[in-house]
DNA sequence: AGCACTCTTGTAATCGATTGCAGGCCGCAG
DNA sequence: CTGCGGCCTGCAATCGATTACAAGAGTGCT
């Protein structure tokens, strides 16, 4: 036993496969765990020669606390899940980065998870809050998981991104879907359009009404009567928006422009111009709604409204963890700035 | 005290936002925390009676065990890291679908991590298995952390998926590249080209010098001389593609097929087809290798190499977790079979 | 010398589980 | 009646940290 102290204090630690502890350290440095905890947290509580030694027994043991032992006697996880409804989705990937920039500057970890909507995965990630694993949630799909408390004192930390749970007390950090879409149809009409087809999101989604209405109303700012013909409902993937586009193309009186709710339908919608022989932007414009990646790439490049993502993620990010840390932050709503994208799949109409 | 008692044994907890523990089970179903503990993890070790009552009261408070807690005596945290070194690319999100399902078949967390091959983001997710937070690590980027030990006890378990560290005795999930480029490049010698081009992957990868042997391979197989002209890096982007692409077909003779290195590259390829006014198929054939979800929707759709990706994911995962759990699986080298995918950018060809 | 104060450090309780060990109870065989 | 073995159950140690409280040393003042 002695002898084993005495390798340890000689050597650092016995085995190699196993990590030091506060204990190992202690003992090595001849303090206590309580200065060892100090020396690493509070520094300046702490003696310059004491905290010197410690410091050094730190180092050449490589001790690292163990931050299971550390959550469980502070109460905090230090730790936020994020849930995203589709990886594969490049809407959310920027998002997702800003979180974790913004994370990581305050020390949190960020526990991703892919529900892809479905109930039994949103449940296995909601355990880890109730395991005490994590501290907040942050949720990207606009619904609660199911067992999650909306309101009142039980709701755990939690911030909405983009889209919300209208009726609850959730922060939530998004851009103004209106006044966007409307931005983004206003400016068709500047170019001389005057029938413009909407390829709407699904009607489950709480953005494919605020999209349309956008549409709509920027169509009556100018007397352009609304016509309920010229919008089809798809679902904001490309295969829904193909569809969705050549019914609108098909139409006897077929529109000049397209305002897509989404890119990724705007992309479908490319592709059912150039099923029909037409080109874009001469014979078509399109115009999208998000400017994810593929936007830049796509033949026509796509003019599209760009969401700030990235800061999105952080902002939200930062609500989630000063909520965390006390601050009471219920119900705020942060509107972020959009911007419209201006490339090659729009062009100005002349009426023939 | 004795009020609190009471209320308690009355209502459940006092507190609605506390989380029970398990000495609040334990009190109210007059049983030792050791009996909760047991009726939980052993059900057979406890009599009939006793365990009926414990879950009653387990169900009436809502008691979730703290996951610290248990982590911390069991020294096992049920969570294992994966770490993906771009989330945007299509290619990965399968591969982690695959990965989660059997990891929550085994009940295990999954935090996931984005690193962008950035060794700080590396060492801050390192720090979550350093931490204890985390019993393994699943690599997708063929690298290891910074500061992660690749052999010896101390090695913390570990599974590589697609790419690996040469000279390393970590388990790896692959594919054979070499076979399935050879495969891919065959098709296009089948169909009748002579004159083939390769658009590799950049060569800090390792998979780019080993679908390149691939292609040398089947040309050699039937004779046809290797000509370096015909082969130019990219580094697996649409837009490195395409100027790589342009390059090929800039040549005084150019190529009539091109095999790519992956699908992104490929779909840049494609564009560099249409910048020259080249038709794909009846002008240009394009191969590429993954099969990503872009590949079906591109124009012409991707004739490509599929790699099983979730398949993987799944295996991976399932090493790895038996690896955490005690078997001994170090050195395994596991090949996943491939399949070509023919779609319409390859079609054959008659010299002229 | 005595007292009050500051600066450091250690003691020990605590977070919420798991589990080895021991003891009580019961039935049954000798 | 005694002893033994099997079934349940509880006691208490343990995982590895944090932190309230107390205690001792040193300083300065009266």
């Amino acid at each position: 036993m002695r002898q084993e102290e005495e390798i340890r204090e000689a050597d650092g630690l016995v085995e190699p496969g196993a990590r030091a502890t506060i204990d190992d350290v202690a003992r090595i440095a001849n303090v206590s765990t309580a200065t060892v905890s100090r020396t690493l947290a509070r520094p300046e509580l702490v003696s310059e020669e004491t905290r010197r030694r410690v410091m050094e027994v730190v180092e050449s043991t490589g001790y690292r606390p163990n931050a299971l032992a550390r959550a469980l006697r502070t109460r905090a996880a230090q730790a936020v899940i994020v849930l995203v409804p589709d990886f594969g989705n490049p809407f959310y990937t920027e998002i997702v980065r800003g979180m974790e920039r913004r994370a990581s500057a305050s020390d949190y970890a960020v526990l991703m998870g892919n529900t892809e909507s479905d109930p039994e995965r949103e449940r296995s990630y909601m355990r880890l809050l109730l395991d005490r694993r994590a501290d907040g949630l942050l949720l990207l799909s606009g619904r609660l998981p199911e067992g999650c408390p909306a309101d009142g004192p039980a709701r755990p930390p939690i911030v909405f991104v983009s889209e919300d749970l209208p009726g609850c007390e959730v922060p939530l950090v998004r851009i103004d879907n209106p006044a966007a879409a409307e931005m983004a149809v206003r400016y068709l009409i500047d170019l001389g359009h005057r029938r413009i087809g909407h390829v709407a999101g699904p009607p489950g989604r709480i953005l494919s009404p605020e999209r349309h209405a956008g549409y709509r109303q920027a169509l009556e700012a100018v007397q352009i009567p609304y016509d309920p013909a010229l919008v089809v409902a798809a679902d904001f993937t490309f295969k829904g928006g193909r569809a969705a586009a050549r019914r609108l193309l098909d139409l006897p009186e077929p529109p000049t422009a397209l305002f897509c709710a989404n890119d990724e339908s705007a992309m479908g919608a490319l592709r059912a111009a150039r099923d029909k022989g037409l080109r874009v932007p001469e014979d078509l414009s399109v115009i999208g709604f998000d400017d994810i990646q593929l936007a830049e790439i796509s033949d026509p490049p796509l003019t599209t409204v760009r969401q700030p993502r990235a800061e999105m993620g952080a902002k939200a990010m930062d609500v989630l963890i000063r909520t965390i840390e006390g601050e009471a932050l219920s119900g705020l709503d942060i509107v972020m700035p959009v911007e419209l994208v201006v490339r090659g799949s729009t062009s100005s109409w002349r009426p023939r």
